[in-house]
DNA sequence: GTAGCTGCCGTTTTT
DNA sequence: CGGCAGCTAC
């Protein structure tokens, strides 16, 4: 992507393999040498986006190679995509070659399964554990819930999971949840957490936090075991330490050692960004980077803030924004690449308009030779915004690839494919074993599921025990018909466990599964148009599964230490499932370089952290949308908002866009929505208005709307906003009240919902529609 | 035991 | 709008 761009490029593109220190250090900058020189004490790495951190990461485990004579099988690097450990160890391998491969570079999650894989015993468990995602969690936990009748409308699967997870996040285990139990709600979660935790264990299954939280518990309770990686691994690196948790903290402490065991700590180096900390709501916390130095007390800091990647207009407005998060460590990122392009803003009067000014403004880039399609990235707040793009790109011709969303390995058929994966894999994995139990439907129904499964529980067996116990007619109230599926479906999973034991394929077994349930079959019979993209996406899984098997990526590493030990056999059905269980949204972003004539990428402002793109579109800019309804009302989530903000707008290089529409549709009824706050954060000069929205005649919306002084009771009747200003209060209204809209006209009340800023209220226009319209800032709307 | 209907949710963001 | 849980009718 570079040719096309006057911008140097963040990396040098050859590998340097000239001997000495110079190599790895001549084109640093003073900070960047200082991070990579470093010697003994825990030193927290501080950088601002596009400041070359990666470059830091790899540049510094190069030099302690080549440098400090350490033996790559001495080093742990840990990042939180598979995509950036396969890219730090590329480029790690780039500067020292094939030693490269002895390190650990892997994520979090992949670490953890590989220590628990390897010491699997002490725990209990089998080191053919399965990993459980959010979805098989929650349907563990409503079989819990169910089974100890907690009414599911007063404590839903969803709540009761989230609970479960924040406070395996705080690496506060069952029995500690329900001492500490404080309300009704902490002990239902609490009860509901024992046997949960209880049912992972029968099922010789981890969900994704205990893998953390058990890992932690390992080197916690075990010294020996604590002893050995510690005298393993003398060199921790973590990237995107601000993403860690309270567990994920822990870890890394009980990893680098605390030389309580005569091993003198590991030497640690973090890298982080606090201001891109944007995964507060799955545990993440920022105090972790605050108080780095407080935690480590000897601790060094060195601070990155000069940026390689983006023009100075583009840091200017990412720098004016950051700046209004309170509590903030001061930065502000420069460079010296020139000020470039202004930063374009258009306002559409619907998303569908908005849409195709993105699509016809690349359409307009790529012909004046500006840019390729995979130079464009488009953002979104959340997932479902993805829609108009996708329609209005394929009208145009235009090829774009959405990362994120659906998943792959989320959808319905691929589950059930995996889940009989799982259960071959391991037989007492019963949330995967129940999934397909009557998947496709073979007669086994609730009941007789029910009854297999109290069988179970009186005999303290397995629900696999159990089901061949039914099969044999040893269960109790089953009847003939259901005894007999049973039967038939025992038999179909140990014929497929033959493919297994003769050490077939991955792909040859899939394709037994298949085959052999009759679960293709039934969507070859099916005249549904969905069962025809399920059957492609089938087909496409066992085109995956046969790519593994032939190209078995690169874990694990052949280091003779641990091949024997550690981790299922390269190719394996046990290694299938433990990759699949474990990507990420980021780890499917396309490659520029492979990607023929390219595609534009479109995907989530989460998903494009770490990413960078000549040219950006940020959409959806909207009070309401982005920042997030939730957000705000509170300030800590509209500072989250604000982060990610910064992170959108630091992912662009060359030319930055921001975008919002004026009435966007959600929920089936359209909304409108107030320009998003943070247009009002970055400088007016940097911004070339292509289209303004009709409120944005006088240049800065009114201050705040923290000072609600609508506040409660009744507001009466309201001056219609004047010319130019904003009302700064909401409109209060009541079912029934009639009001008039300058552009809708006269309508009735039918529904109001929320307080506040979040007041909205449906109306009926008659002819023009009904229409919800969100009552605060600029609405053009009178109280009659 | 299954299919088909209704009605209720919800929607951030994800390893 | 769309997915799922729970209900009713076969």
């Amino acid at each position: 992507m570079e040719a096309l761009f006057d911008l140097p490029t963040t990396e040098p593109a050859a590998p340097r393999r000239q001997s000495g220190s110079a190599a790895l250090l001549d084109d640093l900058n003073d900070q960047q040498r200082r991070a990579v020189e470093h010697i003994g004490s825990p030193l927290l790495v501080v950088a601002g986006a596009g400041s070359g951190k990666t470059r830091v990461l790899t540049r510094r485990i190069a030099y302690l190679l080549g440098e400090r004579n350490v033996h790559p099988g001495q080093v742990m690097a840990i990042t939180f995509t598979n995509k950036a450990a396969a890219e730090m160890k590329e480029r790690v391998a780039d500067l020292v070659g094939r030693r490269a491969n002895a390190m650990w570079v892997s994520t979090f999650h992949s670490m953890c399964v590989r220590v628990l894989r390897r010491e699997a015993k002490t725990l209990g468990m089998t080191s053919s554990f399965s990993i459980y995602d959010a979805d098989d969690s929650r349907r563990l936990i409503t079989l819990v819930a169910r089974d100890i009748d907690l009414d599911p409308k007063r404590y839903p699967a969803r709540t009761l999971s989230i609970h479960i997870s924040n406070l395996k996040n705080e690496l506060i285990g069952p029995e500690q949840a329900s001492s500490a139990a404080a309300n009704d709600l902490e002990r239902r979660v609490a009860e509901v957490y024992v046997e949960y935790q209880s049912r992972l264990r029968q099922a010789n299954a981890m969900d994704f936090d205990d893998l953390i939280m058990r890992t932690v518990e390992l080197l916690q309770g075990f010294p020996d075991v604590a002893e050995y990686y510690h005298r393993r691994f003398r060199h921790v690196l973590v990237d995107e330490y601000q993403d860690t948790n309270h567990a994920q903290y822990t870890l890394v402490r009980e990893l680098v050692g605390r030389g309580t065991d005569g091993l003198p700590p590991a030497e640690l180096c973090v890298v982080g960004d606090a201001d891109q900390s944007i995964y507060a709501f799955r545990g993440a916390t920022i105090r972790n980077i605050v108080e780095f130095e407080r935690d480590y007390p000897n601790a060094t800091t060195v601070m990155l803030e000069q940026n390689y990647r983006s023009t100075q207009t583009i840091l200017n407005a990412a720098n004016a924004v950051i700046s209004r998060n309170p509590d903030r460590r001061d930065k502000r990122l420069w460079t010296a690449l020139g000020d470039g392009e202004k930063i374009v803003a258009y306002v559409g009067d619907n998303e569908h308009d908005e849409a195709s000014f993105v699509a016809r403004e690349i359409d307009q880039l790529v012909d004046a030779g500006i840019a390729n399609n995979c130079d464009v990235a488009v953002f979104y707040r959340t997932n479902n915004q993805s829609r108009v793009f996708e329609e209005i790109f394929i009208r145009m011709g235009l090829p774009y690839k959405v990362v994120g969303g659906v998943r792959f390995y989320e959808r319905r058929e691929v589950r059930d494919a995996l889940a009989y994966l799982r259960v071959l894999a391991n037989p007492e994995d019963t949330v995967s074993l129940r999934r397909v139990l009557n998947v496709p439907r073979r007669g086994i129904g609730d009941r007789a599921e029910a009854c297999v499964s109290t069988h179970a529980d009186r005999e303290r067996i397995s629900f696999a025990a159990a089901l061949n116990d039914a099969a044999v007619g040893k269960v109790a109230l089953l009847n003939p018909r259901s005894q007999r599926a049973i039967a038939g479906f025992v038999e179909l999973i140990d014929g497929l466990r033959r493919f297994v034991d003769d050490g077939q394929d991955v792909a040859e077994i899939l394709d037994a599964v298949l085959d052999q349930t009759g679960y293709r079959a039934e969507l070859e019979a099916s005249d549904d148009p969905q069962d025809a993209s399920r059957l492609e996406n089938l087909t496409e899984l066992v085109t995956v599964a046969r790519e593994f098997t032939e190209a078995p990526a690169d874990e694990p590493p052949p280091d003779a230490v641990d091949s024997a030990t550690v981790g299922p056999e390269a190719g394996s059905l046990a290694a299938f499932l433990e990759r699949v269980s474990l990507v990420a949204d980021a780890d499917q972003v396309p490659d520029p370089d492979d990607e023929s004539g390219g595609m534009v990428t479109l995907m989530t402002l989460h998903t494009a952290k770490g990413l960078e793109y000549p040219v950006v579109f940020s959409t959806g800019w909207e009070d309401g949308i982005f920042p997030h309804m939730r957000a705000l009302s509170d300030p800590t989530e509209l500072a989250e908002e604000r982060r990610l903000a910064y992170v959108g707008i630091t992912r662009a290089r060359e030319r930055l866009y921001l975008s919002r529409a004026i009435v966007r549709s959600a929920w089936g009824q359209p909304m409108t929505n107030p320009a998003s706050r943070f247009f009002d954060e970055i400088p007016a000069d940097l911004i070339d208005w292509r289209r303004m929205g009709p409120d944005r005649s006088s240049p800065s919306r009114a201050t705040t709307w923290g000072s609600r002084a609508t506040g409660t009771g009744r507001a009466g009747l309201r001056p219609a906003p004047s010319k130019g200003w904003q009302d700064t209060t909401a409109l209060t209204l009541d079912v029934g009240d009639r009001v008039n809209h300058d552009k809708y006209g006269l309508g009735t009340v039918v529904a109001t919902d929320g307080t506040g800023p979040r007041a909205t209220a449906t109306i009926d226009f008659g002819t023009a529609g009904t229409i919800r319209l969100m009552l605060i800032g600029s609405v053009p709307l009178v109280k009659l």
